[in-house]
DNA sequence: CGCAAAAATGCATCAACTGCAAAAAGTTGA
DNA sequence: TCAACTTTTTGCAGTTGATGCATTTTTGCG
């Protein structure tokens, strides 16, 4: 019991308060609060999966999942903005600070396709986090093509950051590729990566077959100039 | 203009002559039924436009819609699945079979991502047609974020039959890219098309923009082997 | 005209989702 | 421990999107 983080100090100082709570135990176990609601949310997210996986989305109403995860139907709402949300498990895991720092300043390799590479790879990091939620999301959009709109709306949520990203960089460091087309390789890399993930058995980390993404796209290239 | 590919033969195919039959006396006048139906269409679509331009997608109401345009809410869905496709006048306008078969036969180029450009061009033709009532839709879904799913919802209807295509050509000429990627391909290239269409103020054609996009792919891949 | 096919409509119904206010549970400080 | 407080859950009523079914209206055609 090493008294290293005052947290039991009243009046002192400003900011020591938000000190000792960054500081302290892992971010989600401050209370009984906030760790009822995780655990409420991924009762959810389990209840919607197992439920979607057994019966088809369609059949599945958010008052089946909302009764197996043992909360009233309302409550669901507070958690999760759709149904198809969910099932997603729709985490809004951000990209590491220092990677995108990384990428403004002119990215790790300076080249624009590379450098893009390590920001999908940190994505596909924050996924691998929740490595069976994610699998089994993976699974079920395969099944459920509607999921795959939601999946679309995700990038939605990003496209913002993503081009505010793309913004800084071009700033410092000019290339002529549109913003948009930048976004939507993003989630090609993205979804193409999943996927293979997905044919391997979801075995070893999705960013694994993040290179193979890439060189499929530099060969298809590649054959187009020089045949 | 070299007859590598037999695809302008006559007698062989059996379909042949069915399909000429259902294509023949234009599309859209055989009968006043075929014209009502093509007519509330389009009245349809032009309510849900103009009211969502004007109030919002939120804002607007099925019943609404079919208010200005005259006719049930029931009949609103005879045409439309959602209220999404209506405001974006989703067609499932096919791409033509000469065009499909040419790439099948490793298409007018052999190079395949020149041939995929041919074959989103053939696409963007299709959206052309209806030029008005396509930039209305590109507009509304600049602003309304929640439309882009409904675009993917889009790709997903032709995913299956460009999966096929793909498949179809690998057969005889095949290609290492997985097809996962080459949807994802065309969609990128079609959204980033009809973005710079967009930004262009919609005159000419869409297809115009569309080597400007690839040839920015083609940079990227390029600054990547060799900056 | 009169009959058959096709389309439009009315009606009942389900499910997703929201706002509101009351109740319950967690938190804090003495 | 108790009592104010904040946050979260919950019930309830209501709106809207969407579907199935039966009925009526419209259209095509001899």
């Amino acid at each position: 019991m090493a008294p290293t983080t005052p947290r039991e100090t009243d009046a002192p100082a400003l900011g020591l308060r938000e000190l000792a709570d960054a500081l302290e135990g892992t971010p989600a176990e401050r209370g009984l609060r906030e760790r009822k609601k995780r655990s409420r949310r991924l009762a959810l997210i389990d209840a919607a999966q197992e439920l979607v996986a057994e019966h088809g989305l369609d059949a599945v109403t958010v008052e089946m999942i909302s009764a197996q995860a043992g909360v009233s139907p309302r409550t669901f709402f507070n958690y999760f903005e759709s149904k198809d949300d969910a099932v997603l498990g729709a985490e809004d895991a951000g990209l590491p600070d220092d990677v995108v720092g990384t990428f403004v300043d002119g990215g790790p390799t300076g080249r624009l396709l590379s450098d893009v590479q390590v920001l999908v790879a940190a994505l596909l990091a924050t996924a691998d986090e929740g490595h069976d939620r994610v699998r089994r999301a993976v699974d079920l959009v395969q099944q459920e093509p509607r999921l795959l709109q939601r999946h679309m709306a995700w990038l939605d949520r990003h496209q913002k950051r993503l081009g505010e990203i793309f913004e800084a960089r071009r700033a410092a460091h000019p290339f002529s590729t549109d913003t948009e087309l930048l976004n939507l390789l993003v989630l090609m890399l993205l979804r193409t990566s999943l996927a293979a993930w997905e044919r391997a058995g979801c075995t070893g980390r999705a960013a694994d077959h993040l290179p193979s993404a890439v060189s499929q796209l530099l060969d298809l290239a590649a054959g187009d100039v020089a045949p």
